[in-house]
DNA sequence: CTTGCTTGATTAATCGTTCAAGCAAAGGGG
DNA sequence: CCCCTTTGCTTGAACGATTAATCAAGCAAG
């Protein structure tokens, strides 16, 4: 490995001096500059991470933990984060908490203990994070906007409901997951919302609620929104098997727009977040309190975007319409 | 922060025989230990992994590498690595190569530059990365088992083929994504090596191949076996519109069991890959190379497991149906 | 009583970098 | 001609651990 020191030997100046010239920081003269930087090129000089790090208490790495690393939105999290981080010279580390809360914490551990710069965390569902000595940035919780950036999960629900009742539905099925979600109960806030009390609202949940939903199409409601892709994907299933088309005979929403939503068939209406600008804002958020300075914009949440397929269309049958004011 | 210093200050010993008593290496008596032990604990003691990397030359991380994060099979291999890696204390970096074979090579630094001990490489299609300073494993290339753990997925190719063939079909179609891919081609290998020459099984691939498939179908086809289950979805769509129904009129089958096989209708019949396995085995001879040991099994491949569910079936038409012997 | 071995600890160097403090030379102002 | 400031570079300590070398003491054997 060439060191600082050798570069100093084969110039002829002192260590500091090769420090200061490649940093930019001290006083070195132009011409010195570009001796040494010619040298530790030509040396293939790059510095001790580890030294650095030792030296000045940086490491240059943020910490990564998701609730669930198979979560399907990983992907495109972990991608722009990276990105975004590697802007700034930031490295990832990745961390799994496996599900549980005593992991989560676990992982966060782990994190600290290798000597991570920032926390960046997609909590458990139900839990929020507690003080940590070092910057945090959480990502995706609804409810407490300090040091958070979120999807306006909320206000999606208000675009996906907007668009239902819009194309005239008036009895509508509302599908999550798990009640525990913060999330998914801040979209439903944000669907019952814009739906007003015009329309005609069941909320189910769960596996069981699949079946309810199905049920209820039956029984006369013409749409159902899903608080997750892969529930309307899980429901599509449902309703081909029950022979009700879609979106013939019920319209059908999901949320997040995951890889198989434009090919499934119908393709599906859903409700996309804005991971780009989420995940810039969370690695913005880190490093400018790594810097020490006040994060800008710091608990504004992300609009949402609807994307309008072909799952989605008027109610078939004029009745079941709604009138047009 | 506590250091070393401090617990030696404290408990009226030297510095080194902190180290050796925290390390358990030098000789140190019983009773020491758990003095210093004691006291460490009291004082939460974390050793500073910088200065540790600075002095041994070792970071205890590992860089991972994917060609695009945004892979849906990525959430599971990272999982897994994550997992694994942890059991043995190491950490994994993550960096995305973004598409490129030259962003391959610059991730490939970063990750150097940041010190780590060992690479996890999801290379490129079509590349195989150049040799490093480091130990390296490459996972899923088929043709180069030097240091490579890999799904058998020729054998996967056969399992699913051996399936159709099975259960009657005489007259397929296989559908690849991207001929570029090495993945893609053994899978095929796998499969027109299964089938044997007393059926029909003609290749296309891409958008273009979706097309061409579903034409095939109209033309006597009874099977279509796609090389990954996103393709295999994306043909679904396609033949819901040509009211060709799975698998009454045509079987399809996919690759990788994805997130949502089980739950589109019908279940997809695919071949999944031992995520697990792969992931363990890879970290497995990462870890070995940097403790010095030659790894065992190294170059093995990591056999597929095929999973039928509701999308494959007898051919309905008697006359497409091969004669049982 | 001397020699030699073992045990349990210490000393001091080292990893590669940063940074405050210091110092010599040059230049400018009075 | 002297003093002061600026420029350009050096000195040396420090970060927190590891580790080879050293050393004192205790003990057993001869």
């Amino acid at each position: 490995m060439v060191s600082i020191k050798k570069i100093a030997g084969d110039v002829g100046v002192s260590t500091a001096t090769v420090s200061n010239a490649l940093t930019g920081k001290g006083r070195v003269s132009q011409e010195m500059v570009a001796r040494i930087q010619a040298r530790a090129d030509e040396l293939g000089y790059r510095p001790s991470t580890a030294a650095r790090a030792l030296k000045t208490g940086q490491t240059g790495i943020l910490g990564l933990v998701m609730p669930d690393l198979t979560n399907p939105l990983f992907p495109r999290i972990a991608q722009t984060l990276s990105i975004a981080a590697e802007k700034r010279k930031l490295g990832i580390l990745i961390a799994d908490s496996r599900g549980s809360p005593d992991e989560q914490s676990e992982a966060l551990r782990r994190l600290l203990d290798r000597g991570v710069d920032g926390l960046l965390v997609v909590p458990q569902k139900g839990t929020s994070p507690e003080p940590m000595p070092v910057p945090i940035a959480v990502i995706n919780t609804a409810s407490d906007p300090k040091n958070a950036v979120s999807a306006d999960h909320a206000g999606g629900g208000v675009l996906v409901a907007r668009h239902i009742a819009d194309i005239g539905h008036r009895k509508v099925v509302i599908l999550g997951g798990d009640p525990v979600s913060e999330v998914q109960r801040d979209r439903i806030a944000g669907i019952r919302r814009a739906l007003g009390k015009d329309i005609e609202a069941d909320v189910f949940w769960g596996d069981r609620g699949v079946a309810q939903a199905v049920a209820q199409v039956q029984a006369g409601a013409t749409a159902i929104m899903a608080t997750s892709d892969l529930i309307a994907l899980r429901v599509r299933s449902e309703l081909i098997r029950a022979q009700i088309s879609v979106p013939g005979q019920v319209s059908l929403t999901g949320f997040d727009d995951m890889s198989f939503a434009p090919i499934m068939h119908p393709a599906l209406t859903t409700v996309a977040q804005n991971v780009d600008e989420i995940a810039n804002r969370a690695v913005e958020i880190i490093s400018s309190k790594i810097r020490g300075d006040v994060p800008a914009r710091e608990g504004e949440t992300v609009p949402m975007r609807l994307v309008i397929r072909q799952s989605t269309a008027i109610p078939t049958h004029p009745s079941k319409r709604r009138p047009t004011q």
